[in-house]
DNA sequence: CATGAATGAGCATTCATTCAT
DNA sequence: CATGAATGAATGCTCATTCAT
């Protein structure tokens, strides 16, 4: 994994920071002026670590990616079956999303299209992947419906999205963790086949 | 049902050309030139139907939720049971996205609370209600598993949200409504008792 | 006198509602915006009956110096010593205050020539000349002191718009009528040679 | 005195050339674009140093109020008669004006209660409680005549005001230092016993 | 006569970025 | 390395004015 997080202690905090505030207000209303306040770093400063406010983003979601990919390296890939598969993926998320909640929201909400030019949620791109990949194991040795593989995609990540929405928009205020089993039951349901 | 929407000629090119626009840029990059170069309608036109760009942005929003919720009450609250119940939401929100994706990204995606004081998806305020009112229907009948009906609700919402977006994406490119009996039939044997 | 009043009923609407949003907020604040909400009239029955914003200050502007000129003329003019042109222009100017301190505001602060290309106050132009015209018969008689013309005019015309301006600013509460005599007298005893 | 005066010597440059400007055209008529063109300050220097408009206005204006004040504890308060008050008071604003018109002219037209929150004319709030002092004093000694004191403070500063008035519209050509003597002799004659 | 939709120049302000110190 | 003064393009919005109805 390239190491792209930052590493002296401003640029740290820089990183930080910002990564709170586009996740809280939108890459676009969280202004550097924003990012000075809140982290009392000089312009000076973020532009010494940054080339700009557009590459820290960059950084800041593919560091994002980088993170999730790793977790399913080591939490997902190496389960046997579809259903465990399945019950490590929404473990990883919700443990994650309990753990550091702005960076899940910023990987799935930080809407990168805006503003960058890559497409990446955990559904898109790397992250459709990882999901499909564990849709073809379970079909491969049957323990999957044999349906349209994008549409078992989504009943995998579709449900896990919608826990850290509703968790993060306070709906649901016990740790995600809590729900693993259940969740992870409930969708292995739709699929098994 | 409150009638919002416009009805001279201009007022309407202004806000389709918005709804367009906020859906594809995001209500902050929108910008009021942007509409102008994008409508041909003049600054002064815009600010003559709408107070303002966060009114306008409220307007729109309004109007789709109150479609959603008209949409709803015609499609899904007449079934009786669970599954008839689900199948006609995603009936109804797959031939809704297939008809005016626009109008359904808009309400998924436009993520009005940075800009507006509400705070709707599909599955929050009214949204929510709608679904969970699916699941006690279908809990109290004994159809639905009795687990917690918020988990049931994101097993509903999730995916129906994940196949629209996959759908905008360029994902999947056959029309949604290709898909309304294998999707509801897949939540369906997640949600089944 | 040349006639430039309104004469229809909508058209002393605008004029009037006119004289006075300009005294209150100043002729660059109030705007026709502003115009139309405080009076009920259409912008296009402004613009029937007056060509511009500016035409209308401006006509505003010379019917108030008309009607000063006269007063003038009607009140002061007639008096044969300087002491008696100066009580008159006392009580001239005080019981229009109390009558209409719009008007009379308007004549001194209206600022005409940030709007205008004309200048006057009660004691530029027309104004001044009047003022003069006190002075320079009481000087020629021997009434008042053989000192500067001007910085009689300005003992006269000085005191009498501060205490008008002390009546607009709500620290003189009484009507101003009631301090003619005390007020006259106290100018005559500085001018009195 | 609280120092809000600039101190850089662009902040000063903005500072003086707003006062100017705001004298000349008005608060509302002096745009930042104006003062960007007059100045040959960018508009973002401008933003830099002062937050607002409003607030470059408020902090000249302020700075010109405690001006006033200073000098009027220095030139007036130590004076032992209401005669040498008057004399000192005159003289103050004379000299005053001859150095620093724009200042001046700020304090008696920027008419603030438009902009700002506060009223300030040299009769009014601060201004007002100055002349007053001068009269309560003289009245107190017996020195001037026992009227109504707001009528003895508006024949102080009355004049005192349309002396500079005409200074500034080109009415009095010779430096009004030139008349401190006449003018204060004569305002003394109308407030003698 | 009267209306009000439409226009677009102009305004106050914000913001990403540069660069001299 | 770090600072923050300076820049000016761009934004949301207001307003005087025009003109078709």
């Amino acid at each position: 994994m390239k190491k792209t997080t930052p590493d002296t202690e401003i640029k740290n905090k820089i990183y930080n920071v910002a990564r709170k505030l586009f996740v809280e207000k939108g890459y676009h209303r969280a202004s550097i002026p924003d990012l000075v306040r809140a982290s009392g770093v000089s312009i000076g400063a973020i532009y010494h670590h940054f080339p700009s406010k557009e590459e820290l983003a960059r950084t800041i979601h593919e560091d994002a990616v980088n993170l999730f990919l790793n977790k399913y390296d080591c939490y997902v890939r190496p389960r046997q079956s579809g259903r465990e598969k399945v019950r490590y993926f929404v473990k990883m998320m919700f443990e994650w999303a309990d753990t550091d909640l702005i960076t899940v929201n910023y990987l799935l909400h930080a809407r990168p299209p805006e503003v960058l030019n890559c497409n990446f949620t955990i559904c898109t791109a790397e992250g459709l992947e990882a999901v499909k990949e564990i849709i073809s194991c379970g079909q491969a040795c049957g323990e999957f419906k044999p349906v349209n593989p994008i549409l078992l995609a989504a009943m995998v990540s579709g449900p896990i999205m919608r826990m850290i929405e509703l968790k993060t928009d306070g709906v649901i205020t016990e740790p995600l963790s809590n729900l693993i089993d259940e969740t992870a039951e409930l969708i292995f349901s739709a699929l098994r086949a």
